[in-house]
DNA sequence: TTTTCATCCATGGTATCCCTTGATATGCCA
DNA sequence: TGGCATATCAAGGGATACCATGGATGAAAA
């Protein structure tokens, strides 16, 4: 149900020819807590060649805020383009996962994160992310050296598990 | 019935001869949410060539909005139009669509909103818009960037497709 | 310490539902 | 009565939800 969560928790997870891919048991659990049923919101990164993901409940939120700076922005008798605020937050799906957390990736989201045949997830807190580990070796920002540490540590395990 | 919704997703749709097109899967959901039976109002949008879309339970919604800005501006004693407000919110079409979501696109809206054989949906939070996709790209604001970006990739699909 | 069991996780496959689009009937107005 | 607009029906294809199996992990008992 719709609690507050903090999102922890790393893996990566192989996605397969239908799209689909799995988020780790971990994060699950959290995406679970914030979700009416096995719901998940994954949506693109303004800025960054990744996708975000947090739970479902967490979208319904995001229309009741929008609503409410109207609200006051109307009796203090400022602007607030309620419009664009819409729009900026529209482009968020929502899909159902499984019980052990497989849903599909859309190709159009595939596409915006840059995602191929293995994902990497990470909890950032308020929400979680998904990489192309390759992409993020690469290309993400300094910010983020520590967590290329964990995922050097889980391609290390794959990798010796062949 | 008349819940609160998100309107998220977004899709080209095919408009054929006679005017039909339909409203994408996901999209359609959230309208049928909002409505009583299988209803969506369309309507112009005040200042871009498109049009917007969105359930029943909206259109009241839109009524309640109006007021409490005329009761804003009562109070701060600034100007507030409702007349043309009123007007404004006069011209929604009402119409009624298929279980698919496919509906009717009169002449009258497929002018203003300058729709010719297809059209681009694609939710923002309280509606959903209809853009002609050629003019999407070409007028549509600096803000609807990260859109035109999905459309780019729904076009490239259609085309992959052929 | 070792063996056994149980649970959970990962992944492939399949059947069903739904989406898309075209075509046909029905009703209304000129 | 003819023409047009609207509603209903139909079918193919593709996506998705469900199921099923092999493997790994951890716990508990001997």
């Amino acid at each position: 149900m719709s609690e507050l969560v903090v999102y922890a928790g790393s893996g990566v997870s192989s996605v397969d020819a239908k799209g689909r891919t799995t988020i780790p048991a971990e994060l699950r659990d959290s995406v679970q807590a914030s979700s009416d049923g096995n719901n998940v919101c994954i949506s693109r990164h303004s800025n960054l060649p990744c996708l975000i993901g947090f739970g479902g409940a967490e979208r319904l939120k995001l229309r009741a805020d929008i609503e409410a700076q109207w609200q006051s922005a109307v009796t203090r008798g400022t602007e607030f383009d309620r419009e664009l605020a819409g729009v900026s937050a529209s482009s968020i799906f929502e899909t159902a996962f499984e019980p052990s957390g497989r849903f599909v990736l859309s190709p159009m989201l595939k596409h915006f994160g840059r995602i191929e045949d293995r994902a990497f997830f990470f909890g950032a807190t308020t929400h979680f992310m998904l990489w192309n580990p390759d992409v993020f070796l690469k290309e993400a920002p300094a910010a983020f050296n520590a967590i290329k540490d964990e995922l050097n540590y889980w391609l290390a395990m794959s990798k010796r598990d062949k």
